[in-house]
DNA sequence: TAAATAAGCAACACAATGTTTAATATCTTT
DNA sequence: AAAGATATTAAACATTGTGTTGCTTATTTA
């Protein structure tokens, strides 16, 4: 297993940078493969080799990120309670965004924060499911249902922080969905 | 003013439903105007001679959803408490769900939730803060970021719910949400 | 430094888009 | 029901962006 050419980890980085700048700019719709060729300083047929179409390239950027934030949001250890879990959550998440801002303005920017969505829904449902069922559930109310709710409750929230992110500080933001969530 | 051709109103119509019908097949991106175009019997110019592209054919149909939902609504008259408010937005909600099932339904299989979204929160969120501001709030977390927590986790179940239409019945998650929500 | 391989260049076929024209069908109006 | 208006059709066309290929050049690895 020998490491990856130089050249290759460049030109790839050098086309992530530039998708990212671009999807500033546009929609990613609009957005030509030989915009990113042009802006990352590479032939275009380079380009195809290491990726079939712009859709595969944003779905690897995408999986890139939804493993990183996975990665982060693994760091909890608090089982104590369902809420010092969620509450441990959310730090994890919006330190993550705080680290990958760019990326994450430039998504919000870009696409009206549906792929934003389905980045953290992924990494986070599983794991938050699998909470609850270790707890007693006396609500009535199915715990998938419960999960989707908070769910829903405390992304919404992230996607509003992301796109006013110089509104209120990460602390702030933590105060106040601590307070909104029950004990 | 007189009124629309009735062809227009026709092959309107036709593209709509062949978007529609598409949309439960593949992907938006996939869809080619030509495929609309085969689909709703009409002739690839006729199409151009009504939208720019697929693009704005589908920004049309979404703002008629938004809109859709929205003028359902404005029914929502209940301004006794805001517990009962969000009762019944969200039996409103889950109501033009239920009766625009098949629009919802193939943009949920088309596109991971992300459209959906937009429709939903465009049309709801103005109105929730308008109504927050009315009443007092004694929590310390701003009203837009309370707004947000509350029609996230709504959205996101009322998303789950058209993913997974024949699991629960409308009344069932109407049950469900007015659990979750505190008074 | 030699061998391996990634990137560059240029030309290509191809698919889909978007436009235009004149002929035809359908609707509206009187 | 006929005349006039206009939406749709069919066919051709230019254009653009895609994805591929064969060959050359540059960089990296061992």
């Amino acid at each position: 297993m020998s490491k990856t050419d130089l050249r290759i980890i460049k030109t790839k980085k050098g086309i992530y940078n530039a998708l990212l700048e671009l999807m500033r700019e546009k929609q990613f719709e609009e957005i030509k493969v030989s915009d990113i060729c042009e802006k990352a300083l590479i032939n275009r047929s380079t380009f195809y080799a290491h990726f079939e179409d712009k859709y595969e390239l944003l779905a690897d950027y995408i999986n890139d990120m939804k493993e990183e934030l996975a990665f982060e949001l693994k760091k909890n250890t608090n089982i104590s309670s369902t809420k010092e879990y969620y509450i441990e959550m959310i730090k994890l998440f919006l330190n993550h965004i705080e680290e990958k801002k760019d990326s994450y303005v430039a998504m919000a920017i870009n696409n009206k924060n549906s792929i934003l969505s389905d980045i953290i829904y992924d990494a986070i449902d599983h794991d938050i499911i699998y909470h609850l069922d270790k707890f007693d559930n006396n609500t009535g109310v199915p715990n998938s249902i419960i999960a989707k709710f908070y769910l829903g409750a405390v992304v919404n929230v992230g996607l509003y922080w992301v796109n006013n992110i110089s509104k209120y500080t990460k602390e702030e933001m933590i105060e106040y969905l601590t307070i909104l969530i029950p004990d």
